[in-house]
DNA sequence: CTAACTGACCAAAACGTTTTGGTCTAGTGA
DNA sequence: TCACTAGACCAAAACGTTTTGGTCAGTTAG
């Protein structure tokens, strides 16, 4: 037994034979637009409220080109191929803030997989602008949009694409300087990377601030590329690797984990291998999670505070939406979360 | 400097010319409607790929009143008002898992909050249906949505609605059963609930599974309240409700706390009273999440499998929309986890 | 007194589809 | 030859809005 009641909805044309004007009236009133003498409007208004009338948003969509609707691709998870890596908030939390944000405005947020494979829904390219999180190198999702006229901002520079410029900026050179800082400050000099395979900025960046760090300091730079879809198994693996090494080269003094899980795990195989964190070595990992904030000990970490960076996306995204083609993306500003994984002074 | 190219996306009318065929025969021949001549529909279908055209999402939507999205509206997060408190996962991890499902069935997914506020996008009444996750008591959205005719489903029921069927169980009696079951196997006898405040039916049923299992046991019923909002802070509270009855009445052999992040704080006061877990008294909440499984000692905690209620409640409200009334909902299973909060024998 | 303007309103077009109800031709059976 | 059917196609209506381009009456400027 359905409860589907078949009330149909009431439109225009009702509120307009009920007050008795035009639909053009009823509009202009409802809208604000044109010249209703103000009785009138009343009216209109008194029996809108009374049918519970409201526009259908379809119907006006189709007219006016605008939805109400913004999309949301968050590209890890296409290659992730999961929406709910285990500990890995980051990408849901930065899905609820903008989703709030976008409600704040008046926009639904759409969650949308990769739009240029088969079996998306159509309403995908009918929405009113795209937000991109992490596009990858030359992402052909941009050009798909681009294509089609579609307003977007992306999350983290499009690395192939230098001449898109509606990128919000992570500060990812700023979050790897201030971390080679920190543990520059506590003592490491012979410090590690570890990056992840994605083709996005934060990697690319990452990497390249690194490297400037290093040649800077003349140290030899020392960049291990771990999946991100291996999970803590994955900085196990890397710690392998960096213990097969140490009797020739010695341990690196710090090391520092772009995605958490790789970190805590890297941190697990160095502790069985009789290594103390942080007396021997200092860990940090470029993005916090579950596993940093309750790995023993706790891993130093970047918040990267995606609530902030979701609400300056959308409103982004809107200000492009409504043709403000000037003003230039906002800067996130990261905080590097000081745990004990590199806290030298409280070490035994 | 913008980027968007304005370029205009081909319609039906451009297939039509492109190809010499009319409009009809264009839409016959994308959408296997009437007869087509099979040259004249390959044609067809080659213009179409050939000028990138996808049928206008909106368009359709005005005509065949199907838009091809969903919503969503997590009602505790309404009260909560916060997409991302701290380390509950069960709800985006519910959102990630219901996004996929219905994109693995050509629809989006669109996150709403409370729909019967103002400032809520038109769109949100033009969607095809809606997935409400744990309704109040009555709620008024469900009314609202009933009163415009769009389909729903509710996971969890609405305690003060009995005409109204289409809801998913969420197994709460197993579960309470379930976890009753388990401490009195582990040696507990007075054993006491904390429930959270909405009036939502997992706090309803889990409340009077207690109270039956209570009675049956000859046991008096010990109920705790505290709102869902108050955190690990809110289980500190009823601790020290717990503590300053303790010397009359005793404190109890065990606590089911329905709220994760209750049963955590709940815990540290109790062991910052000198108490010991498991020893002294054993405790199980009833949502997993980063707290129960970071805690010392973990709290054995039912996982809420989010990502299956998702993908069922998908099921469940596709099957209304496509005029499915009468299959039954599916029914929910949830897993106990086992942790050392319960573990009478490992304890010291 | 006429022309121009203004205030109040409305009919119809337009948005891009799907679907209804045709037309026309060629073939079939009687 | 005539009625009928089937195949192939199309014109126009419909979905519910917003917006364009009016009309009409009354008022004001010259």
């Amino acid at each position: 037994m359905s409860f589907i009641p078949e009330r149909r909805r009431a439109t225009i044309h009702d509120v307009a034979r009920e007050a008795g004007v035009s639909i053009t009236t009823v509009s202009h009133s409802l809208n604000g637009k044109g010249v209703v003498a103000s009785a009138t409007r009343q009216r209109v208004l008194d029996t809108a409220e009374r049918l519970g009338y409201s526009a259908d948003a379809i119907a006006r969509g189709l007219r006016s080109n605008r939805l109400g609707v913004l999309g949301l691709v968050i590209r890890p998870l296409d290659t992730l191929d999961s929406y709910q890596p285990a500990g890995v908030d980051y990408f849901v939390r930065f899905a609820g803030a903008a989703a709030v944000e976008a409600l704040d405005r008046g926009f639904g947020l759409m969650l949308v997989r990769d739009p240029t494979t088969k079996n998306v829904p159509g309403i995908a390219l009918a929405v009113d602008g795209f937000i991109i999180s992490d596009p990858t190198g030359n992402d052909p999702v941009i050009t798909l949009l681009q294509r089609n006229g579609i307003p977007l901002v992306t999350v983290g520079r499009d690395v192939g694409r230098d001449d898109f410029t509606d990128w919000l900026g992570l500060g990812t050179a700023e979050d790897a300087r201030a971390v080679l800082a920190h543990l520059t400050e506590r003592g490491a000099r012979r410090i590690a990377l570890v990056v992840g395979t994605d083709t996005n900025a934060w990697n690319a960046d990452s990497e390249l601030t690194y490297r400037e760090w290093a040649s800077a300091h003349a140290e030899a730079a020392v960049v291990y590329q771990q999946d991100e879809t291996a999970g803590e198994a994955g900085g196990e693996a890397i710690a392998e690797q960096m213990l097969a090494v140490a009797a020739v080269q010695g341990l690196p003094d710090a090391v520092y984990c772009l995605t958490g899980r790789h970190a805590a795990g890297l941190q697990r195989r160095l502790q069985r291998a009789g290594y103390d964190v942080p007396a021997d070595i200092m860990i940090v990992a470029g993005s916090d999670s579950e596993q940093t904030r309750n790995s023993a000990p706790p891993i130093t970490s970047i918040d990267l505070t995606p609530e902030i960076t979701a609400k300056a996306a959308v409103d982004f995204l809107v200000r492009r939406i409504e043709g403000d083609t000037d003003s230039s993306p906002p800067v996130i500003v990261n905080v590097l979360r000081q745990r004990q994984s590199t806290n030298r002074v409280a070490a035994r």
